[in-house]
DNA sequence: TGAATACGTTATGTATACAATAACTCGGAG
DNA sequence: CTCCGAGTTATTGTATACATAACGTATTCA
């Protein structure tokens, strides 16, 4: 053995994985770029066989593409790509609220809910927003619409809206970092967040076609919002997960 | 290198991947039951590496899961699983009908939509349908969804539709299989029918509200289909698919 | 001078050896 | 008789060696 430094807290694949993800999403890999193993080798410190096995996840996480020829590449994406995936995770949580309506949630499964709502609003009653709290936010929102996607108790559609969410653009705190750019980002996540609020009230009275209804719209909103930061491009550098548009890098 | 046959027309690692999808699916390995690679590369014919990358694809498809200790076992389902992953298509699938109606499809495009139902349409005819018809059916309304799922032009929808295909429950040749065993099969293979012919009126006419609508009824009526199918249990047997079924083995 | 072919280099696909861990069994003690 | 523990075995995780295919370069011929 080499003096390869081993650590064994965690498995080297998993290892592998998280470093690749890491340097894709940083920008550190651009878009259409080939990944050699031997590369990949040297930066994650694992050997090439999780590396390969971390290169499978990957690819069937969606990040990355096969070559024909052999190897992988960085996934490109157009922008379309990007408001299609929102609006698609937006639609299988839409589904998941009309399972949780339908099927009928308890009190006690709602109410860690409700402490991610009552403190998104705390941080909302900053005016405007700092960044901090614009960091707190992000982590929050995405806790809530894991939370939510709990509660319709299926597993099938958990791990579908998983997938979905891998694709970073389509991720809470992708699209959610667009908008923090934009100068109407106050105004959008009080309307975000008074979605959130309407979502709960129809689970909570088993309204599953209004609490379908409200996520759909959730997510036409990022989509609105994501074209506005996409015009907006002076901010776009602040946004490593938008690195992988393809039309950015042109 | 010992006295390994190596075919070298495909890759070792699609190979395996390939049997051993064979192996879970005709209910060689039960749900539940782990896998062992040594026993894999036995029966596969490849080696470790291979078979270990088609192990984690085959997770990541959703038929395998991860035991924490180490390696893989076959995933089982609950019929409700089953029954969420049908939904969960047909919204995939309404989502992109409603895609392609907003965003409009050529003549051209439609011709071989058209072709399939046409051809279907000559199958349904026959009363009783044979056994040969049916399954000329589920190849025909395979090649009828997958072609819908193009229409959508979005990449990141027809890849999530594929994922969600994967579990073999979901696909045409899983569910409707499933329904070829019931006494009212020619009935339901006829509102299905009706169901196409709607989807493309709608996208013809680009209602994309329509579209997506009678997506979505298409598959509740395929997910009331299943619960008859599985009432009568005497015919399951022959729907080797089906052998995932978690209960059903109980 | 340009194009095509052959050769060399590099990277991926595959196989296997080695290491570490988890499960199982057998034995002993309470 | 049962439960706990140590040893052994089997299986997975990791590393690396080898095979093969692809790509780039250089040289030669037209």
């Amino acid at each position: 053995m080499a003096e390869r430094e081993v650590d064994r807290s965690v498995s080297q694949t998993v290892k592998a994985q998280l470093a690749l993800r890491d340097q894709i999403l940083s920008g550190s890999l651009r878009p259409g770029e080939r990944i050699s193993e031997l590369q990949a080798v040297e930066t994650t410190g694992a050997s090439r066989t999780p590396v390969r096995m971390a290169l499978v996840r990957l690819e069937e996480e969606g990040l990355l593409e096969a070559i024909p020829s052999g190897g992988f590449m960085v996934k490109a994406f157009s922008e379309r790509d990007i408001s299609d995936s929102i609006e698609l995770r937006g639609t299988l949580e839409g589904l998941a609220a009309r399972f949780a309506a339908e099927r009928g949630v308890s009190a006690r499964e709602l109410e860690p809910l409700k402490e991610c709502l009552a403190a998104i609003d705390e941080l909302l009653r900053q005016v405007p927003i700092s960044v901090d709290a614009f960091s707190s936010y992000v982590t929050l929102n995405a806790r809530f619409h894991a939370l939510l996607t709990e509660l319709s108790r299926s597993p099938p559609l958990i791990r579908q809206i998983d997938r979905a969410s891998a694709l970073p653009f389509a991720s809470p705190s992708g699209f959610v970092m667009a908008q923090s750019a934009l100068p109407e980002a106050q105004q959008i996540l009080i309307i975000a967040q008074e979605h959130h609020r309407v979502v709960i009230d129809a689970i909570e009275n088993r309204e599953g076609a209004r609490a379908e209804a409200v996520m759909r719209e959730h997510a036409r909103l990022a989509v609105r919002n994501l074209r506005l930061a996409l015009r907006n491009r002076t901010h776009l550098d602040l946004l490593p997960a938008l690195a992988l548009i393809k039309s950015a890098t042109d």
